[in-house]
RNA sequence: UCCUCAGUAGCUCAAUGGCAGAGCAUGCGGCUGUUAACCGCAGGGUUGUUGGUUCGAGUCCGACCUGGGGAGCCA
C-alpha cells in the first residue's frame, strides 16, 4: 500500500455536525481512552469540544491500531476518519477512524481522571485548564467579558483605559503594591475610578476595564490580589440613575450567559432557574433597612459598621435576585462619595450584593461635585492634597453631577458559575500566598 | 496577623504505639460498544523538617516549614 498524500478538511470538534458522512481530520489531545480488544475508544479534546473516536482493528493499518492502544493521556494526535451520528456518544457524533498519527507524546500526565486536592491542582493550573470543568469556567468568563464590552460599547460609552501605575495611594483605604519607578515609588492601581471621573467630563459616558491590585492579606473565597474590574462613569447621572444602570447591566450579562453558554453551565451543574430569576427590578434597600434585616435574623450589627461576608449572605438570602443597598453611613465610605443632601450622615453610594451568598459584586455611587466639600473631605482623611490637584480640576472647570460603579469580574463569574471560590474564575489566580504558575 | 485542620507511593487516601497498604496513574497481558470501562500481573516509600518521650514512633509531645478551611482587612 503506497502512502496516500490525500488530505482531508481539518475540522474543529464544534463543527463536526456539518460534516456528517464526510472524512475529516481532527487534531487535539487525548482526554481519555478505553479499550476493548479489537476496539479502542479515544476521547479526543481540541479546545472546542470532546468527541469519541472509534478505532476498529479491521478499519486501520495494524501499526495505527497498535499506536491507538498505547497513546497516553494528553498526548497530541491527529485523527482522520468519517463523522457519524451516534446516540451512544455524549456529543451525538463519533469519528470512525481510518488513520491516526501521534504528534507529541505525553509522559505520565499528572492530572488523572480521579480526584485531586486543590493545592495540587493549583500547582498544575497550566494543565488544569485543560479539564472540562475549568474549560467551561474560562469560556463563561470570556463570555461575561465580551458581554461587558458589548453592553458599554452599544450604549454610548467610550473605552478610556486607566493607568496601572499610579503615583499615590489614592483612596488611602486599602494596601497597595509598591514598585520601584526610576528611583521613585509607584503603586499598582486599585481602581481607575478617579481617572474615569475626568473621562466622564471628556466623553460623557466612559468606562475602563482592566486588572486591579490589592495588597490585602485576605484569605477568603472572595479575594484575589489581582482581579479584573470594569468601571463605568456617567456625567449628569445621579444615584438613582446609577442603580438603574447597574441593574440593567447585570441583567444583560446574565441573559447573555444564559443565551450563549448553556452547555458550559450544564458541565458545572449550575441551577439555571436561579439565573433565570435575575430580572428587573432588583430590590433596593437602604443601609438602615439592611441593619433592620440583620436584627430580625439575630445578627445585629452596630449602626455605623460595614457588613462582613456573613452579613451580606443573610441579607442576600432574603431575595431571589441581586439586592442594591444604598446610603451607607458617610464615615465608612471614601472621601469622594457625595453626601445625601436629605441627610448628610449618609453617602449617596450603592453596593450590589449577589444572591446565594456570593457577596458584593458592585460598589459605586454619586461623586462629590462641590469643590469645597471635596477639599474638606481630603483634609479630613489626611490625604496629600497635591496628589489630588488634577482630580480637583474636574470640579474647578465645569463641575457636574456624576456617578458610576465598579463591577468585580471574578465574583460575577463565581456567582454565575456557582463556584465556591474565586480562584477558579481567573486563568492564573494571584493570591496572598500563590504567585505561580 | 489570628483561629482551626492537615502533611504517608506521581495523585487521592488507609494503617490500636508493634511487618508500609489500597484505588487511580505508569508498564506488560486479556476482552468487538466502552462511558471515571472492566479483569490479571509488575514496578513504585528517607511517612514535610527537626528535636524529644519510648524496648519500639507514620501514630505521642515541642519547634519550624508547606498547604486547606475560616476570621479580620478589603472588592
Amino acid at each position: 500500500m503506497t502512502t496516500s498524500t490525500t488530505s482531508f478538511p481539518k475540522v474543529r470538534i464544534e463543527e463536526v455536525a456539518s460534516f456528517v458522512g464526510q472524512t475529516v481530520t481532527l487534531q487535539g489531545w487525548l482526554y481519555n481512552k478505553r479499550s476493548s480488544g479489537k476496539l479502542h475508544f479515544l476521547q479526543l479534546r481540541d479546545g472546542s469540544g470532546i468527541i469519541q473516536c472509534v478505532v476498529f482493528r479491521g478499519d486501520v493499518a495494524e501499526a495505527d491500531f497498535e499506536t491507538a492502544g498505547h497513546i497516553s493521556q494528553e498526548s497530541s494526535i491527529a485523527v482522520t476518519g468519517t463523522v457519524k451520528e451516534d446516540t451512544r456518544s455524549a456529543l451525538g457524533f463519533e469519528l470512525s477512524v481510518q488513520s491516526i498519527t501521534l504528534l507529541g507524546e505525553a509522559k505520565e500526565y499528572p492530572i488523572t481522571p480521579k480526584e485531586h486536592g486543590v493545592a495540587f491542582l493549583m500547582d498544575h493550573r497550566h494543565l488544569w485548564l485543560r479539564s472540562s470543568r475549568q474549560h467551561a469556567i474560562i469560556r463563561i468568563r470570556a463570555e461575561i467579558i465580551r458581554a461587558i464590552r458589548d453592553y458599554f460599547d452599544q450604549n454610548g460609552f467610550t473605552l478610556v483605559d486607566a493607568p496601572i501605575f499610579t503615583p499615590n495611594a489614592c483612596e488611602g483605604t486599602s494596601n497597595l503594591f509598591e514598585t520601584d519607578y526610576f528611583e521613585d515609588k509607584a503603586y499598582l492601581t486599585q481602581s481607575g475610578q478617579l481617572y474615569m471621573e475626568a473621562a466622564a467630563a471628556a466623553f460623557g459616558k466612559a468606562y475602563c476595564f482592566g486588572p486591579t491590585f490589592r495588597a490585602e492579606k485576605s484569605k477568603t473565597r472572595r479575594h484575589l490580589t489581582e482581579f479584573w474590574m470594569v468601571e463605568p462613569e456617567v456625567a449628569f447621572m445621579d444615584l438613582a440613575g446609577d442603580m438603574d444602570l447597574a441593574e440593567d447591566f447585570v441583567c444583560f450579562i446574565v441573559q447573555r450567559v444564559l443565551e450563549r453558554r448553556r452547555p458550559e453551565l450544564a458541565v458545572l451543574e449550575r441551577d439555571i432557574a436561579k439565573l433565570e430569576a435575575i430580572q428587573k427590578p432588583f430590590p433596593r434597600i437602604t443601609y438602615d433597612e439592611a441593619i433592620a434585616i440583620l436584627n430580625q435574623n439575630e445578627m445585629p450589627v452596630p449602626w455605623g459598621e460595614d457588613f462582613g461576608g456573613d452579613e451580606e449572605t443573610v441579607i442576600s438570602n432574603q431575595f431571589d435576585r441581586p439586592v442594591l443597598i444604598h446610603r451607607y453611613p458617610r464615615e465608612i465610605k471614601a472621601f469622594y462619595m457625595k453626601s445625601d443632601p436629605e441627610n448628610p450622615k449618609f453617602a449617596l453610594n450603592v453596593d450590589m450584593i449577589a444572591p446565594e451568598g456570593y457577596g458584593e459584586i458592585i460598589g459605586g455611587g454619586q461623586r462629590e461635585d462641590d469643590l469645597d466639600t471635596l477639599l474638606a473631605g481630603i483634609q479630613a482623611h489626611n490625604l496629600p492634597m497635591e496628589a489630588f490637584e488634577w482630580y480637583l480640576d474636574v470640579r474647578r472647570y465645569g463641575s457636574f453631577p456624576h456617578a458610576g460603579f465598579g463591577l468585580g469580574v471574578e465574583r460575577t463569574v463565581a456567582w454565575l458559575c456557582g463556584l465556591h471560590h474565586v480562584r477558579e474564575t481567573i486563568p492564573f489566580p494571584r493570591l496572598m500566598d500563590r504567585l505561580s504558575p
